[in-house]
DNA sequence: GGGGACGGTGATACTTAGTGTCAAATCCGC
DNA sequence: GCGGATTTGACACTAAGTATCACCGTCCCC
C-alpha cells in the first residue's frame, strides 16, 4: 500500500492531490524498477512534467531510490525507506536491496582518510542474478 | 603525457590520429575533471560527435574514468588505470581517488550473498573537502 | 607509386531525460 | 463558499548522447 507513502508526503508539508496519489498507486503498483516514460504511458491523464515532478519530490522524500544504470540510464523504484545499496542484474533487470554496516563503514574510513566531509555515498552493483546466471 | 594512452590505443587496434591525438592531449591538460562540453570548446575543429566517440572509446580502454555526480549531471577524467573509487568535493568539483581492498571485499562479500555474479561495481562518495570544509 | 578497403571524421538530425514558464485548475483553512 | 497558495498541464526548451551518411586518410597489397 502507498499509505504510508500518502503521510509522509503530507507530514511534510505537500498537498496529497488526487495527481500524487494516481502517482503513488502506479508505483506501488510497479513489480518492477521503471522509467519515468514507463510510469507515464500508465497515467495517460498526467502531464509527463508533472510525472517528473511528483517522482523528483517522492526521490527527495525517499519514498523512491533512484538506480543509475550500467549503461548510464536511470530506472526508479521504491524505496524502503531504510538505507541500502543495490544489486542489479544486467540479465532481468532485477533489482535486490542490501545493506551493511561493515561497507558503510569502509566508505566513512575512506573518507576520514582523505579529510572529506560526506554528505552521501552511493554503491551499485552490477552483474547477474541467480535465475540469469547459467 | 599522454605517450602511454595513445600506445594503449594503438594497442588495442585502434587508429592513433591526429585528431585523437588533440583530444589525449586537451585531456591530459585539464587539472579538473571535465565535462565533454568543455573539451569540446577547447576543440574547436573538431566535431562534437567525435569527442563523443573518443571520450567514449577513451572510456572503455579505462584512460578516462567518468564521474557520475549527486546531482545526476557526469564529468569525465583522466584514469590511473587502477581499479578505483571517487570522493567527489561538492564544493569545489575537486575529485580524490582511492581504492580499498576492505571495501571491495565488502561489496564482493554481498554479492555472494545474494547469490550474485558480479560484474562490475561503482562506489561515489560525496561530501566536502578539506579545503572547502568550514 | 596506384588503388582498394576500411577505420575515422564532421555535419546534421534525432533521441532521451529532464527543466522552465505560465496560465488555469485545485486544494485547504477559514 | 472565498481567497491565497500550491499544483497541474501544455509546451517549449536544454543537455547529453546516438545514428546516419557521405567524405577523408591511411594502410596494405600489388
Amino acid at each position: 500500500m502507498a499509505t504510508d507513502s500518502a503521510t509522509r508526503l503530507e507530514d511534510t508539508g505537500h498537498r496529497l492531490t488526487a495527481t500524487r496519489r494516481a502517482v503513488l498507486d502506479a508505483i506501488a503498483g510497479s513489480p518492477r524498477p521503471f522509467t519515468i516514460e514507463e510510469l507515464s504511458e500508465r497515467l495517460p491523464d498526467i502531464g509527463r512534467a508533472t510525472v517528473f515532478r511528483t517522482v523528483k519530490l517522492l526521490h527527495e522524500l525517499d519514498i523512491v531510490c533512484r538506480l543509475p544504470l550500467e549503461d548510464g540510464g536511470v530506472r526508479y523504484q521504491r524505496a524502503s525507506g531504510e538505507h541500502h545499496h543495490h544489486l542489479i542484474c544486467g540479465g532481468c533487470g532485477a533489482v535486490a536491496e542490501f545493506s551493511d554496516p561493515a561497507l558503510d563503514a569502509a566508505i566513512e574510513r575512506n573518507a576520514a582518510a582523505a579529510g572529506f566531509a560526506l554528505d552521501a555515498h552511493s554503491a551499485e552493483l552490477y552483474g547477474r542474478c541467480v535465475a540469469c546466471r547459467g
